[in-house]
DNA sequence: CGCTCTGTTATACGATCGTATAACAACACC
DNA sequence: GGTGTTGTTATACGATCGTATAACAGAGCG
């Protein structure tokens, strides 16, 4: 009966593991409570382990935020798939997305308040972040072209419904109860209606 | 030539040298180097007096926040005043005062970030932030209401409004460079008059 | 079975964290 | 000009931080 001391891990399970521990170490006890003890200790795993798979910490906070970034653009690309081939539904299927699971859950904030208090002094956390926000902005600038926003202005137009969407993101999960989801969503398609004439 | 060690300071004067600081250290050091020692140091000043004036080093984040917040929010009334007395001018001034200085700041957003990560795990934060808010909605839906929006909507397109212009803050100060604070400014105003009609 | 590789643990180190405490000294007051 | 109040400093404490290191042990392979 001398069941292992522990098991060894396909190497990305075990990464993905660890990333996984920092989100919801992140979620619930927020950044200052995300060491590398408490992050190993939710997954499960000694605290040296970290360094195996990550350079510190705060590249695990990165791939954190880039894993949790990934999952939500795949979200908002299978809402736009799934509202058909209208060009109008497919922008409101994609504005709307956002006020809907799993996007609008305050404790995905949290990823995204770590890696924002990162990515404004380690260069590197910047780079990543204008490409996570690039790869925001390219679908939605093609999406309003489709709707018929001029070429010129549509780069412009598309950092608006961003900051719209993500301005009302950012509040329904800072103070819930202000408004509502669904008070946002009608919102923000209230602004796409006055966008798109 | 025994001249003084210290000199005492009127308390408020303190307490406000110790906010500032806290400020400084936050906006080049970011929410991970804000320690008691630094802004202490920052403000030229012995570690322990922190103590002196707030419960805590938390206690000093919430006031630098609530400080900060002020600020922006007599900034933008100065702004409306400014504009004179036609209600649509008045708007307009409100909504690109947010991308002119002293606001559209970088060194300001790592105040934010910081009570951000402290306002979702600590319930008397987020009873602050919700005060602050609150504060930014009442003269934006006051304003918006002049304007000629149905009393019924002006409350959630104040949240709208907010949402559009703190997004794109937001992005102007992660990531300068992407788009520039005239775009910006020009995008808000775009967006204020297809709300108006 | 025994060897090898390496994922994993246990432990320790120096640094820094927030805070408590007591001595010191500046300034107001009589 | 002593004297008292208290703002301020200096120092120390225990906890926790991120990381380095060496020993252990699981798992594949001959």
């Amino acid at each position: 009966m001398t069941r292992p001391a522990y098991r060894r891990a396909e190497p990305d399970a075990r990464r993905q593991s660890l990333i996984e521990a920092a989100a919801r170490v992140l979620a619930d006890r927020g950044a200052a409570g995300a060491s590398v003890r408490t992050i190993c200790a939710e997954a499960g795993v000694s605290p040296g382990l970290l360094r195996h798979y990550f350079d510190g910490i705060d590249a695990l906070i990165a791939e954190t935020y880039a894993w949790a970034g990934e999952r939500v653009s795949r979200a908002l690309e299978e809402a736009v798939a799934d509202a058909g081939p209208e060009p109008r539904a497919r922008l409101t299927a994609y504005v709307t997305g956002s006020f809907r699971a799993p996007i609008a859950d305050p404790d995905l904030l949290a990823t995204w308040i770590a890696f924002w208090s990162l990515a404004r002094s380690n260069p590197a956390m910047e780079a990543m972040h204008r490409q996570v926000y690039a790869d925001y902005l390219g679908p939605l600038e093609a999406l309003l072209t489709e709707c018929g926003v001029p070429a010129g202005a549509a780069r412009m137009q598309a950092v608006a419904v961003t900051a719209l969407v993500d301005g009302m993101w950012l509040e329904l999960c800072l103070a819930p109860g202000v408004f509502s989801p669904e008070e946002a969503s009608a919102t923000a398609r209230d602004w796409i209606a006055r966008l798109l004439g």
